[in-house]
DNA sequence: GTATATTGGACTAAAATAGTCCTATATTAA
DNA sequence: TTAATATAGGACTATTTTAGTCCAATATAC
């Protein structure tokens, strides 16, 4: 249902991989280790730096390692830097004029999750996200019940919820 | 960041119009009184009808109404009717064959992420979303910090966690 | 000076989303 | 039985977003 995009799912792992790297990191390295195409990495990288969550030096000898430590780097974080800022509504802009606003009063109860789940995601470290235990593959697609499943079947690892509403 | 799709916010807005119903109720009035096109009305109600959430009747005098009540309805309900169980993984399914597998460990994560928001996405029923007190404008994608700076300018009602990472 | 890297942006291709429309079927009421 | 009203199902197009690639410019180390 709710989903994240695969190049940030790649970013996360390019990331992770950059949590092991004493030292700076060149685009290409990164590419080689993580298996990723060497321009997505390149673009992925840029657009982390830009966001602050990773340093980069210049010419030889230089390259990309992460500006804070892991455990100060949260999913939100990533989300926020991977996906944009863009969630910007199309009716609470400036010159506003949704012509459903008077019929409409829905709108805040997705505030109330927006709450919820921006809480889940400043709760996760990018050290945890390190953290061996957990043998999953790369994953693309996390947020919904199939997936789930599909997971649980493949790891046994998820004490999910299980979703059967009545 | 993560987004709910328009569609997915036009069918919560026309749940919630449903709630107010107490009678079949046509497409056509769905859309008259929502302001959303009709042909967008009528495929998200063929939607939810299959997914369960609304019940229909064919013919003249017939229409939708809700098959249970609103407080039975989560959110996570919609969002699995109108975003679909399309949460599959690239490389968990069945002839899996990521090639990132062995460099990848930052799936398990998303995991954990996906738990929790989808707690709580359970934990607000269509019930809630209906409450007058929610004035907000119609909302098709909130989940980011953007969005949630905006309409905390523009309805001063959230007390939205303030996100700046150090 | 040369090789190594990042920076910034333009660009194309692919996929998902949004929106529209048509035909078939069921129901009610006159 | 006919006419009017509605949903059911699906095909279809257009738009937008996402993914992925590439190039010229700039900075650094040796």
């Amino acid at each position: 249902m709710l989903r994240i995009s695969k190049l940030t799912d790649y970013g996360t792992v390019i990331l992770v991989h950059l949590t092991r790297q004493a030292r700076l990191c060149p685009a290409s390295d990164v590419a080689a280790d993580t298996g990723i195409a060497l321009p997505t990495v390149q673009k992925l990288l840029k657009t982390l730096g830009k966001s602050g969550l990773i340093e980069s030096a210049r010419g030889a000898e230089g390259g990309y390692r992460l500006s804070k430590a892991p455990h100060d780097i949260s999913a939100a974080d990533i989300l926020d830097a991977l996906e944009g800022p863009l969630a910007i509504t199309e009716c609470s802009g400036d010159d506003s004029s949704c012509e459903h606003e008077s019929n409409c009063s829905a709108g805040g109860a997705w505030q109330q999750i927006n709450t919820a789940i921006r809480k889940a995601l400043l709760d996760v470290s990018l050290a945890e996200m390190r953290n061996p235990s957990n043998e999953f593959p790369l994953v693309y697609r996390v947020l919904g019940e199939a997936g789930v499943q599909q997971q649980n079947e493949a790891s046994e690892l998820i004490t999910g919820i299980s979703k059967d509403n009545p």
